[in-house]
RNA sequence: GCGCGAUUAGCUCAGCUGGAUAGAGCAUUGGCCUCCGAAGCCAAAGGUCGCAGGUUCGAAUCUUGCAUCGCGCACCA
């Protein structure tokens, strides 16, 4: 709808120019906007005022001009006023809204679906937690907000891969083989140590005592070095599996999972390192090959090759991201915790190095959450391994709550998970709040069916029986779906889904609680139900997008 | 010390990339079920958009400085 409108206002200024009503023949980058309030009309473009410096001319002055011009034209609206300090408001008529209704019945499910991505291909990497340890509540919200961006991409037409980044090389898996071992060794009532730096958590225990339980005191037998060896192999699998399981039941699947030892295998890494080399981006010093990010705007060089002849994570990283766009893709993505922020200059740089546009790299940085149960913090340490796994979570408040409350807020900002809140069955839960709107809809299509009649197709209701400003409003409401999608998508915000929602729920309450959608008349209540249930398509589309199911009952 | 990010109603946060009178949700106060789900709705009240300059028709939004808070600053991953 704003593009139909844009294209009207540009062929208007196209005609003043034609016309030398108008003299500078430029074409700002003008917006179509929708007014905070209705007596502003439906929407509002700007361009008046921006062409009253290059035009020497008043804003209002100019708005007149083109207003002149836009209603020669056949219109979508029914009055176009000049207000304010130049903005050109439009009113569109009614039958226009009524079309976007129909529009939601044609597509069904499809609705929201648009293709400003052009199939441009796109990989979102996600959640890559190391397999040294289950998923906990930090890197939920990362999975829901990657998922939901990997969605919302979708929506708008981007062709898009989940990846899954496995940090299965270095010596982190040697610690956690060590820790497993070490464990091993004390259940088996062997007096050993376990030092700070071993991974802490339970779960360590009880893959020691699985080991146990099916080979007995075998490891024992065996040399140290070899033992810990198998426990980093069996023990990395083991770990990943289950955040395989946990992501399933979050409802997460990856199209890949990319190991960082295969990037060895293949040579990859030794590669990255020479192809920065070859373009001069190198030095030795101390020892260690250095990677000079600083000319880069990164504010100190990275080492990639350490004196002891080690690469390093980033050495490895280089050479992920390189073979990322060798694998086709227009636009990576990096969904990162954001204590690794000061790791984005050198990546950039990484980008930069391999001739590519910055922005091709998007990193999306995820700030903390604070789990909050009767609105006292829960603490947590990773170091001491005293923390609150993601199952625990989902399993406490469902997948739904999780998904929804990790989306509440733009992933940049920390985030209150309050536990009681996302169980509780009321208006103060957004998601109930917002599924419940859905389960409304469901419940009224029930009582119509149970009275033998049935819901309203395409064609058969008089939508201009809808003439309530409620009706209408939610109608315009409905018509934004679309233009929230691609706002989301382009700017990788899968929060403005989550608000939108909040707010089409509360329109459609307001609304429900004012007015009776089954009444006397026969034509109405087709009309209305006809209504209701485009906000119910709406609802579905949008929960689904953000991996929320819509409940037909609660 | 340097860098990044924050600072908007009592609290938690939006603010569509510079637009018109800055918005929600909690919390507070007062109302609404002989009626499709009250698991809901309506209303009131609540503001120096951290402070001070700058840019322009126009700034919560861009810019500079300052203040406070958080996070980063490895030849770790």
């Amino acid at each position: 709808m704003k593009t139909r409108l844009k294209s009207a206002v540009e062929k208007a200024l196209q005609n003043c120019y034609a016309a030398k009503t108008l003299v500078s023949g430029e074409l700002p980058e003008f917006a179509i906007e929708v007014p905070n309030h209705t007596d502003h009309g439906d929407f509002a473009v700007n361009v008046a005022m921006m062409l009253a410096r290059p035009e020497k001319k008043a804003p209002r002055q100019i708005a007149q001009l083109l207003v002149e011009q836009l209603e020669q034209q056949e219109g979508m609206w029914d009055k176009i006023e000049i207000a304010g300090p130049g903005f050109v408001n439009f009113f569109l008529s009614k039958s226009c809204w009524y079309a976007v209704l129909d529009d939601i019945y044609a597509k069904g499910a499809q609705f929201g679906r648009s293709d400003v991505g052009a199939g441009r291909r796109v990989q979102v990497e996600f959640v890559s937690a190391n397999p040294t340890g289950p998923l906990h509540i930090g890197h939920g919200r990362g999975a829901a907000t990657g998922d939901a961006v990997a969605s919302v991409l979708q929506e708008a037409g981007f062709d898009v891969q989940r990846e899954y980044y496995i940090n299965d090389a270095g010596n982190q898996m040697d610690t956690l083989g060590r820790s497993i071992f070490l464990r091993y060794c004390q259940l088996q009532g062997r007096d050993v140590e376990f030092p700070e730096d071993c991974y802490q958590g339970d779960y360590i225990r009880t893959l020691a005592q699985q080991a146990i339980d099916e080979q007995g005191d075998h490891f024992l037998q065996m040399d140290d070095v070899e033992a810990i060896a198998h426990f980093s192999t069996t023990g990395g699998e083991a770990i990943r599996s289950g955040i395989n399981a946990d992501l399933q039941q979050f409802g997460i699947n990856f199209d890949n999972w990319y190991s960082e030892q295969s990037l060895y295998d293949r040579d990859l890494v030794k590669a990255g390192i020479e192809t920065l080399t070859r373009d001069g981006y190198t030095y030795e010093q101390d020892g260690a090959i250095w990677f000079r990010t600083t000319d880069f705007g990164d504010d100190k060089d990275r080492v990639l090759v350490r004196s002891n002849g080690v690469t390093t994570y980033f050495a490895s990283d280089v050479a992920y991201h390189r073979e990322k766009y060798e694998r086709g893709f227009d636009i990576v993505i990096d969904v990162w915790g954001a204590d690794h922020h000061g790791y984005v200059p050198r990546m950039k740089a990484v980008l930069a190095a391999l001739g590519r546009n910055t922005e091709d790299l998007q990193i999306i940085l995820v700030q903390l959450v604070n789990l909050l149960r009767e609105g006292e913090q829960v603490a947590m340490s990773t170091r001491s391994g005293k923390f609150v796994t993601l199952k625990e979570v989902i399993d406490e408040v469902g997948k739904d709550a999780c998904r929804f409350f990790f989306l509440m807020r733009r992933s940049d900002s920390q985030l209150d998970f309050d536990l009681e809140l996302a169980k509780k069955q009321s208006t103060e839960n957004p998601v109930f709040y917002v599924q419940y709107a859905h389960a409304r809809v469901c419940s009224i299509n029930r009582n119509v069916q149970e009275s033998g009649l049935s819901l309203p197709q395409p064609g058969d209701a008089e939508v201009t029986k809808l003439q309530l400003p409620e009706e209408l409003a939610l109608t315009r409401m409905l018509a934004r779906y679309p233009e929230v999608v691609v706002g989301a998508a382009l700017s990788y915000e899968p929060h403005r889904i989550t608000f939108y929602l909040q707010e089409l729920a509360a329109q459609f309450h307001s609304y429900y609680n004012q007015h009776r959608v089954i009444v006397d008349d026969r034509a109405t209540s087709c009309a209305r139900l006809y209504l209701v249930n485009a906000v119910k398509i709406v609802i579905s589309n949008a929960l689904n997008v953000l991996g929320v199911s819509s409940p037909d009952k609660m």
